[in-house]
DNA sequence: AAGCTGGCTGAACATATGTGCAAGGAGCGG
DNA sequence: CCGCTCCTTGCACATATGTTCAGCCAGCTT
């Protein structure tokens, strides 16, 4: 595998440049564009699409704040979060909303993540998803942090959660921070020795320093369970310690009750993600979510006051609004 | 004539909005979204096209810093200014050369100003064709101000000029303020007496605190003059004072000699332009310039430190380069 | 209520764009 | 230097998008 670099892709780079400019700032035809280029009208059009692709060519919605559709607005004033409600149809199947409002997020995200920040991100099918679709950006001296370890029984869980921090590691030239721990320890006293260990440590302060977060939720007990419980991360008697302690959802792997409190769920002793004290001083913590199967888990996340930005399929912002 | 207003054109924005959305972050193809909002495939297209063409949907593209032309490189080493080249074939007519460089200052320049702002704007054909394709953007409690006169001889030379303006109030809902007085006055007196009233001290106060400006540059001695002196501004003999006088070119009808300098040529004390002592205190001064019929005038304004961000087609930016 | 105007719609057609494929060319290892 | 792979290109075809036009409806005038 040779790396194609600076020097030859300067050329290719600028012609997409050109295109770029050419077809979305002159409004030419891509044939017009190919006789200018000397070149022929397809690799025009495949020009135009790695511009796209690569993030050169920018496409933004810009609503004009008085045109926020209603649902916007009544989560606004009932939960004070703001919501970006991105339309998909009723009939659509779960995996089709997933995958919208995943889409939608990837091309979003952008906006929220520059130079010189840290962005913690989870993992999980709504994480994975976004990943497989972040639109590049050219950052300086930005960090992607890994908010809680993805290691289990079965596998070190290693190749799945850093392949999806990779994307966005390569998406935002960012550099990237693994967190290679199991997802839950078996003891707690194992967690706290190893937060103790120097590597770890730097990795908790970064957590604590976060410009943004990103995460998905889980939802243990819904019909569509999330990943985690889908992937042998937790036992039978785990789900009935959890059910016992009244959780309804979890935040990188944290988890809650419908009042949003976390105390006295035992499972979070073992678990590696951050305590949402922490989480909270993330000035903006953005997250996805669809599917009504996660209303009940995105209540509690609400009531914890763990969100400050929320992506959300239009039927299950209906019925949040609608509750 | 009816006022068709937010009640009622929520509605299609809305839809816009959506659709908007479903093409350009979710690339669901215009049948799909037709289908979805339950109507036809034309309307679909027509919807989109309206919401590019009001700036629902911004398209902006980003270099890499790293890759900007070696153009403009040279440019801003040379001159310390901020180039924006915009390519052009090399034999396309001089019309041409304007109207796509006009074009692609019109997509842009919503990202120089934005609301609480105020903009300076000259007149003349360069700015006319920009007027005709400024991409709307909303903006709150932004003001555009008319730099010089243009009233002449013939008319009153307001229509033109405020078209112009109107142009661009209207696209940035930005309040308009005019400056009715010719471009010229016969004596310098009157103009003296006309600062002091206090409409125009107001005016004129304005300028002095502009957060942009955007002009374009006469060049009076080259092949291709510019409107100012096509239009039955000037008689003959100020052609001749302006040429004893060694001037080059003008910027908001105030003249300028090849070293940029304006102390001493006679038609300045006339001129109703702002001062360069007073046009240097806006921080973004925007000058756009196309065809190589301009380069005099072009380098005399470089030498008056007039411009902060220069927009100029490709051939004559070469020409500048190579000089 | 009839008659008019202007704006909006969808069907049909005209263009513009996307893509599979075979061919050509650069780089590399033998 | 050959033969290989991998990437890129332009052609021809498949799709997607833009535009014209006739018909319709709403709102207004008479």
């Amino acid at each position: 595998m040779t790396l194609p670099n600076d020097p030859a892709l300067s050329d290719r780079t600028s012609d997409a440049l050109t295109a770029a400019h050419l077809y979305y700032m002159q409004d030419l035809t891509m044939d017009a564009i190919a006789h200018e280029l000397h070149t022929s009208r397809s690799s025009i059009s495949r020009l135009l699409s790695q511009a796209r692709a690569t993030g050169l060519v920018d496409i933004q919605i810009r609503s004009p704040l008085d045109a926020t559709s209603s649902l916007e607005k009544v989560i606004l004033d009932r939960y004070r979060v703001t919501a970006h409600v991105v339309p998909v149809p009723d009939h659509a199947s779960d995996v089709d909303r997933l995958e919208r409002v995943a889409l939608s997020v990837a091309r979003i995200l952008g906006q929220f993540f520059d130079s010189n920040m840290t962005m913690g991100i989870a993992w999980g099918s709504t994480m994975s998803a976004i990943s497989r679709h972040v639109t590049p950006k050219t950052t300086h001296n930005s960090h992607i942090v890994q908010l809680n370890g993805a290691g289990n029984m079965r596998t070190t869980g290693l190749d799945y959660a850093s392949e999806i921090l990779r994307r966005f590691g390569d998406a935002y030239g960012a550099h990237v921070e693994q967190f290679p721990v199991p997802a839950f320890f078996d003891d707690p006293a194992t967690r706290q020795a190893f937060w103790r260990e120097r590597g770890v440590t730097r990795l908790l302060e970064m957590q604590g320093r976060l410009d943004v977060a990103l995460f998905g939720l889980g939802s243990p007990f819904s019909d569509v369970p999330s990943h985690v419980y889908a992937g042998g991360y937790l036992e039978d008697g785990d789900y009935d310690a959890l059910s016992r302690d009244g959780a309804v959802g979890d935040v990188a792997t944290i988890f809650f009750r419908a009042d949003g409190s976390t105390d006295g769920i035992a499972l979070n002793e073992r678990s590696t993600g951050p305590e949402f004290s922490v989480l909270r001083r993330t000035p903006r913590r953005i997250c996805v979510v669809s599917g009504s199967s996660k209303l009940a888990s995105l209540r509690g996340a609400l009531s914890a006051r763990l969100i400050t930005d929320l992506f959300i399929d239009e039927g299950t912002a209906r019925a949040l609004a609608d509750s």
